[in-house]
DNA sequence: CATATTAACTTAAACGTTTCAGTAATTAAA
DNA sequence: TTTAATTACTGAAACGTTTAAGTTAATATG
């Protein structure tokens, strides 16, 4: 079981290695005559050899590898695709990337833990990170002297690009379209509100939606946990027991409205008879969902396209140009909303 | 932004590189004083340095990285996570690979695509390879003398692992429960049934069942398309168009079901009053649906680890020795499914 | 016709590690 | 007290490529 090696086939061609490396990479700047050039590829092909990688990076300095972080969102939670936008985003990042002679090497990550790894040491030619801010290791991953690309991040440092998309002017969108259908009081439920994350943005859109029409952000009205579907279950639960004071609710991703109806179904409580729900993501789950969710609509498959063409040119670029990408979004009308009339 | 490398390590401790690479990776056969230990771990932490793993892996022939393929089910379809199924197991693979000090390689792939890239020449430690069935590329994955391992497939070769479910008796569990429920006509609905692939076996279960109950396999019964949700909506209207003979249907996979349900609620069909479903897989979103969905569980997530678990070990054995595993199934209940008396 | 250019290669260094084979100094055994 | 074994290192080859620089031989230029 020998590995065959650039050695073998320029032996069984009867040229130096070189000539073999120059024929497989198509060198622009050097010419190899038709005939040798033949020669070469039967020998390739005779011994079926195929290049060591991993040579090659180490010579070349680039290794048409991009590396992948995605959020593991709970420590203990071994299903950090919980949230199924993750799939769908890491499914658009793969296939432009091999559409482009990249593969991907993936990793979760936790909060605390180092990037270094991945980013550094496997001499991944950029690094698209997805979801969290990198807090302390943002310096070290600088160093990583790497294109990186930061996917859903507000962290705003020259150093990084970023991509992302219209989220409080979504969140506005979305409220502003329950007032318009008559609701007055609405809930936001969402994951986390913390700086530099997108569920600060969609909170501010929430809020300024409802100043614009004159109505008051109330306390309790705001539910903020994880985002996922177990919190979703437990906001409805929690809905119930503050009183059902709302009859829309404004929540920030698909996975938990997917939670937040079936807790409420539980309860008897109806969707959108007794609540209006409209949602944000619309992964593929939001037309599964019974009943479909109307929801906020971002293109993920763009979203990931345009991370990679971001990484890829910026690995080109002998300079570094930041660069920010921001995608729009539309509300797409299903069946979790219904007109409201205050009760006289 | 040069990049900083073993022997400037060396340099700054006042040792050599290889002291420097036994004190990084305790090697075992190598003793090294504890005060020059101390020299070599400073001297890193003071000029931060990582090891290129490029390098480690050219010249120790092991790169601490597993590949994993995923079956892109469709030429042109972006999303090959569109089945939920892949992510979660993904999602598994991915972390019990990370808690063993191990990254992912990934990259999707088409039928007729050549694997070869990826599995020989990143030099990966061992290769998971869910679902598709190798075909003619077998032969060359072989050579490339790491550990496969063979998710979900039915080749039988020494060669391989491979890591399985017990599709046939899971077949046969679902359509028998129908048939304790009284159904007598019941469909089956699945993806493209072909050699090596899981719904092949489903099929012979569900066939099976009928027979040891005495029933018929009736042709028109049968629909069988692709795994996914599309199929489901498609299916529906096929089942309308054959004038809705069965009271109720075993289809293989979660996502094909809600496809199904959708596709009949449209045409005014109720789930579980007018057709009873039973499903495979249990993903996440077999309980979020609505009706939730009487479904075969699978655990994905043992899955994944075992796929790990089964490369590290290969890889550690110096021997090849032909493993397989198959995981037990079992039923879950929920509300897709009811009783049915024939009415007379 | 002598010289410069070009085409078609080859040589060898470099990429950053690991690891085998030494080596010198110290300690243990005979 | 000599020899053997152990400890704590170092040197250099090897891993499989790329690529800058060099070398011919053939062709073009003045």
């Amino acid at each position: 079981m020998k590995r065959i090696s650039i050695k073998d086939v320029a032996k069984e061609a009867g040229v130096s290695a070189s000539t073999v490396s120059y024929v497989l990479n198509d060198t622009p700047t050097e010419s190899i005559s038709e005939e040798t050039r033949k020669r070469v590829i039967a020998a390739v092909q005779k011994l079926e050899y195929v290049p060591n990688l991993n040579a090659r990076s180490l010579s070349s300095r680039h290794s048409n590898l991009i590396g992948v972080l995605i959020p593991q969102t709970e420590p203990g939670k071994e299903f950090m695709f919980s949230n199924p936008f993750y799939g769908e985003l890491l499914s658009s990042i793969e296939y432009t990337a091999r559409q482009n002679g990249y593969h991907l090497l993936l990793s979760g990550t936790q909060e605390d833990q180092c990037y270094l790894n991945i980013a550094q040491n496997r001499g991944v030619d950029g690094i698209i990170i997805v979801g969290t801010y990198p807090g302390e290791n943002l310096n070290a991953l600088k160093r990583a002297g790497v294109p990186i690309v930061l996917v859903d991040s507000y962290v705003k440092d020259p150093d990084f690009h970023t991509i992302g998309i219209e989220d409080k002017e979504g969140a506005r969108m979305a409220t502003r379209y329950l007032i318009e259908k008559g609701h007055r009081r609405i809930a936001f439920i969402s994951g986390s509100i913390r700086e530099y994350g997108v569920n600060i943005k969609r909170y501010q859109g929430y809020c300024d939606a409802l100043k614009e029409a004159g109505l008051a952000v109330e306390e309790s009205a705001v539910y903020s946990g994880t985002v996922d579907y177990e919190y979703g279950l437990a906001a409805a639960v929690l809905y119930a027991e503050r009183g059902r004071k709302q009859t829309a609710a404004f929540v920030t991703a698909d996975v938990i409205s997917m939670g937040f109806v079936k807790g409420l179904t539980q309860q008897g409580i109806g969707v959108p008879d007794d609540i209006s729900i409209v949602s944000f993501d619309d992964v593929y789950l939001a037309n599964m969902a019974y009943p479909s969710l109307t929801t906020v609509h971002q293109d993920i498959g763009e979203k990931g396209r345009k991370a990679v063409e971001l990484v890829l040119e910026a690995a080109k670029a002998k300079e570094h140009q930041h660069t920010e990408c921001i995608l729009p979004l539309h509300l797409v009308e299903r069946d979790s909303v219904r007109e409201w009339r205050e009760p006289t």
